[in-house]
DNA sequence: TACACAATGTTATATTATAACAATTAACAC
DNA sequence: GTGTTAATTGTTATAATATAACATTGTGTA
């Protein structure tokens, strides 16, 4: 079978959910928002969310426990990925930045250890809450 | 009070263990293996383990939702970590190279927003599984 | 001693994620 | 269209990870 070109019919609602709210969200508050369209259980989201990470539609915050869409529309499959944490408001900013992405993308270990991917996540304060 | 100078019994028993194992653990492991020592809860646990990544002695492993020995015996604060994950046998590596995260220590959003912590995980395979 | 704070012990519960299995749908070869 | 295969869905139950709340005990120091 060639390779999907279109989402299924959860995968879309997951992924238009989290689009709209724009910011990470958690799997069982896509949940909540989502049993309006139709789906009922926790294992239909994460069947999604696993989907759409997979294709990079969407990111994963490690640290977060949450997911949030991709900003980089070429950003097709999602091996390289950077994040700014704020931890006041918890406000998250996906990295878009070539020189930072491309070291890291060269970046060998003393192993010689080959890296198809790699997840990067800064944390500190914005500016709104540095000020506080 | 001063500055705590030694760890206290539950978080040098979670500490010791660890070390001991000396590679990614998860917490309700470490907690069936130190039973024997008086731990009986989660929250005994997950309490060592707060205090021991806040003072630096070891790293969560975000992806994982596991611990481990901090190996850099100058890494008093875990301000700044990297690890390399092997996608095939789940090993664990410590990345210690001073160009990486001096690169890392200096990096400025184009928000101007001021980082004081980072954590990046490499995955790929290593050398055993890229054979297989 | 008395104070403040860190750490402990304990029970219960919240949150995040997957197992297992049956049924249905979509893409493709023929 | 038919048969085949894989992807997706639906459903119930449960596993795995983590925290809330509150009472108690320990430790350093004024």
């Amino acid at each position: 079978m060639l390779k999907q070109e279109t989402l299924s019919k959860n995968q879309q609602i997951v992924l238009d959910y989290i689009e709209k709210v724009n910011e990470p969200i958690k799997a069982y508050s896509i949940l909540h928002n989502v049993q309006k369209k139709g789906i009922k259980a926790p294992l239909q989201v994460y069947r999604a969310l696993d989907k759409l990470v997979e294709i990079g539609k969407i990111h994963k915050i490690e640290s977060r426990n949450a997911f949030v869409a991709c900003k980089n529309s070429n950003c097709q499959i999602s091996k390289a990925t950077a994040f700014s944490i704020c931890e006041g408001c918890e406000e998250v900013s996906e990295i878009s930045d070539s020189k930072l992405s491309k070291y890291l993308k060269n970046f060998q270990d003393k192993a010689g250890m080959k890296f198809n991917k790699y997840n990067l996540e800064f944390f500190g304060l914005c500016k709104k809450c540095s000020i506080k």
